[in-house]
DNA sequence: TCAGAAATTTGCCTAAAAGGCATCTTTGCA
DNA sequence: TGCAAAGATGCCTTTTAGGCAAATTTCTGA
């Protein structure tokens, strides 16, 4: 095994932790869950949870860290020869074809749950949190790709934020859309449209 | 007049502390600079920096807030007739064509000065208050294009979302590029590799 | 298997930040 | 001109941020 019980460990508090604050943050709201009670939902201390995360809202934010750092992984283990395209939404939808909660994750599509989302991502330190995860699962991704179109500079960052745009407008509609629509549809129908370069819209 | 004057000092206070949070902060780096010594700087008390900003990061951030709102203004602004495309490009083109410096604004492009920026986006806590500012303003930006194109849905967020796409390769790319670029060009290159649509890169 | 090295957890402590509340000033308006 | 609304300020309490060192746990090599 390539990593070792402690590594392992460490794993799981950091999972234990940022779950704990997702949890409490979506029954109480942010404000009304102090550090100390996510430390003591995972087990640890207030102090270890401060080793771990300097906010809670890195913590809230790490399982969507976590999430984007998986796809640009998937994105790097895809066969050289597939195209640019292709790649990309295949390793999207390694992690979305199935949860298709998106946020919500191994939750089923519960209203109060999903209540408690939308209230969460309303929080301005927290959409920041958010923010600057995907623009750092951007900076991987953009590596990636770097890697694999062997290109510099503008391009392979810009590909790298457009597929951020898409999940981000994906995220947004879904958190929007009534009657609720599908994380992986609406990821992939983003996907369609700025890949295809955003033309000039059909008035409807 | 509109604006009374009362509103007129708001918004000179408003700009006096955020200047005073960054060139401060440039200066001396973020975790030395305490907002009380913000508020001095901009002749206020401390409890005032907080009825104004929730944070140092916050403030730092407003300049381009600011910037983000007006560029979502101009493109209000532009005649309806004009194509999309050419809108979004005149709308930026009236915050960027002048003040190349992009971030620096007034400022010359001083060595000093654009190291301590460059030191300055590295802070943690900044980054993540920088890319909540443009995801908002993406939404301002979205209203204003769905208005504009009369879509709805998806489609008009997706623009946005590439646009600050665009913005934000531009501006990681005025970063790190030696020698120097100027964000105007950029900007016009991201635009124009963008409402292309992304197509597979020529290897090179 | 075991002792020492290295990494992690934890408690303790101080500085700083966050933000509620009451009060005092300034600005806007009839 | 005088009152009402909005803003600035001071004061106070709770929480957060993070340095430091002691204690604990995991890892490594002999």
């Amino acid at each position: 095994m390539a990593v070792g019980l402690r590594e392992r460990k460490k794993q799981e508090t950091r999972i234990a932790l940022s779950w704990a604050a997702v949890r409490l943050t979506v029954e109480r709201g942010l404000a009304n869950v102090k550090i100390e009670d996510i430390a003591a939902e995972a087990g640890v201390s207030l102090r270890t949870f401060r080793n771990y995360f300097s906010s809670k809202a890195e913590a809230i934010a790490a399982r969507e860290v976590d999430r984007s750092l998986r796809i640009a992984d998937e994105l790097r283990a895809r066969p050289a020869d597939e195209p640019l395209w292709t790649a990309i939404r295949a390793s999207i939808g390694s992690e979305f074809a199935l949860g298709e909660t998106g946020h919500g994750g191994e939750q089923p599509p519960d209203e109060r749950w999903l209540a408690g989302i939308r209230l969460m991502v309303t929080e301005p330190s927290l959409q920041g949190e958010l923010a600057r995860a995907y623009a750092a699962a951007g900076a991987e991704f953009a590596d990636a790709v770097a890697d694999r179109t062997g290109t510099h500079g503008l391009y392979p960052r810009l590909v790298a934020e457009v597929v951020g745009s898409a999940r981000a407008a994906a995220i947004a509609e879904w958190l929007r859309a009534d009657p609720p629509r599908s994380m992986a549809d609406l990821l992939s129908e983003a996907l369609d449209l700025v890949s295809a370069g955003l033309p000039e819209p059909e008035q409807h």
